[in-house]
DNA sequence: TTCGATTTGTTCGTATGTATT
DNA sequence: TAATACATACGAACAAATCGA
């Protein structure tokens, strides 16, 4: 009785699942859509079909006359720093109330190479409590104030070999990093948000006082393939800044 | 030296501007693909491309067999209750932190027909302050507990002869109401979230100290055409719900 | 229930234009 | 300039879903 999936799907899946896998990293394009086409035995046009999900999905993006790519995350915020472009921006929600776009600018404040996933954190990840885990907390500056305090929580067999001069020295955004030397290309994140008073351990970096009210944001990141490659507990405060959200 | 726009655009934006102005509203198909492509003089291939980009950006719907349409969005939330689809909950973003998604039961607390757009308003909706507007005060219950107070804001222009009965017996939500009865298909919604200390008249009806951090969103509800038809100010209790957000 | 008309969904193939190297 | 790759547009055939006669 099952209908077998159209052909256009059938090869949209195996893309991913090659994307995933880690073929074609950021720089690297994938084989043109007739050298695909032929490969599948299908039309272009079939090709072209399966291309367009992947390329609304954020998976790929098409250049003319270059070839397809998967987005390099860092290249994106690069060339669109003070546009009014969205993609630039897809994971950085805090702005100024003013509604410029401006990207912060990161202070590492801790960092830990293995510590054991707590209880809470575990289901989020689909992990089990206790498996080793890579920690950072980042303090986010826009301007000059402090507006975020990024608790960061990373399953460590994702990233292996992360230290603390690697994280720390990074060229580019973490999810640039995650992307050029790990291979998780960041495309989706699930987030749930809150109204909070501020713990001790926010107000602090955040010059407030403690009380005070602060979002709290649980940010999965999900890298392609749908495999989430780190939790994130972000604390911001929300007098001279605001979350911005489009649904479209 | 500028290139003019591919037909397809052309055929797009046409689509739309006969869309918002009101031509062919929920419950009516568009004409076929082959009488399209017969109007515009092209092939059928140009027009299902001008299609799909509507309904990537959710201003249509295809039913095989039947024909396009604008979306009904109350069907949708009436189809999908419980179901783990998103599309229903597209624009009910507060949920209990278990995860289950609810539709939440709306209790009326005020409502004016007509009172001057407040000055801090009147640049979100792309009015001048004074305009006439149509105010409204909800309180949503999650289960029993009330959850999220809405303050409403309509540009009463393009809700004729909307009264307090009309609203308050509506059937199905607001935005089912703002496109059944006045053609305003909301397709896009932008929001900005902040947490704030509950202001009194919040924290009464959400059983709240006052000063207890709640969530503040600023909602623009946009409709078919960049049509900003409602502002919506509401505080959420994130005690034991939150504000889901998927970035896709 | 069956059948046919209508409408969208899938797949094929071709030709030409535009951007990049 | 030439080769390559994606973008646009055309046209055709058949499949699948829907609806009414």
């Amino acid at each position: 009785m099952n209908a077998e999936p159209p052909l256009w799907r059938i090869i949209r899946d195996s893309l991913e699942a090659a994307l995933a896998a880690g073929e074609y990293p950021a720089g690297t394009p994938l084989p043109s859509e007739a050298k695909l086409a032929a490969r599948f035995g299908c039309a272009i046009g079939t090709v072209r079909r399966a291309v367009d999900e992947l390329v609304a999905a954020r998976v790929l993006v098409r250049r003319q006359g270059r070839g397809t790519f998967v987005p390099d995350i860092d290249a994106m915020a690069r060339l669109r720093r003070d546009d009014a472009d969205r993609t630039a921006f897809y994971f950085f929600h805090i702005h100024p109330e003013d509604g410029r776009r401006v990207l912060p600018d990161t202070e590492l404040l801790e960092f830990r190479g293995a510590v054991p996933c707590p209880a809470w954190a575990a289901p989020h990840l689909g992990l089990a409590a206790g498996t080793p885990m890579v920690f950072a907390r980042n303090l986010q500056r826009i301007g000059a104030s402090p507006v975020v305090l990024d608790d960061l929580w990373l399953p460590k067999v994702l990233f292996p070999g992360l230290d603390r001069a690697a994280f720390a020295g990074r060229d580019g955004t973490v999810y640039g990093l995650y992307q050029r030397r790990f291979g998780h290309s960041v495309i989706r994140t699930d987030e749930r948000l809150r109204a909070v008073a501020a713990p001790a351990p926010v107000a602090g970096p955040l010059g407030l006082e403690p009380g005070a009210p602060v979002l709290r944001i649980q940010r999965v990141a999900i890298a392609i393939g749908d495999r989430p490659v780190e939790l994130r507990i972000s604390h911001a405060d929300t007098r001279r800044h605001e979350y911005f959200n489009t649904l479209a």
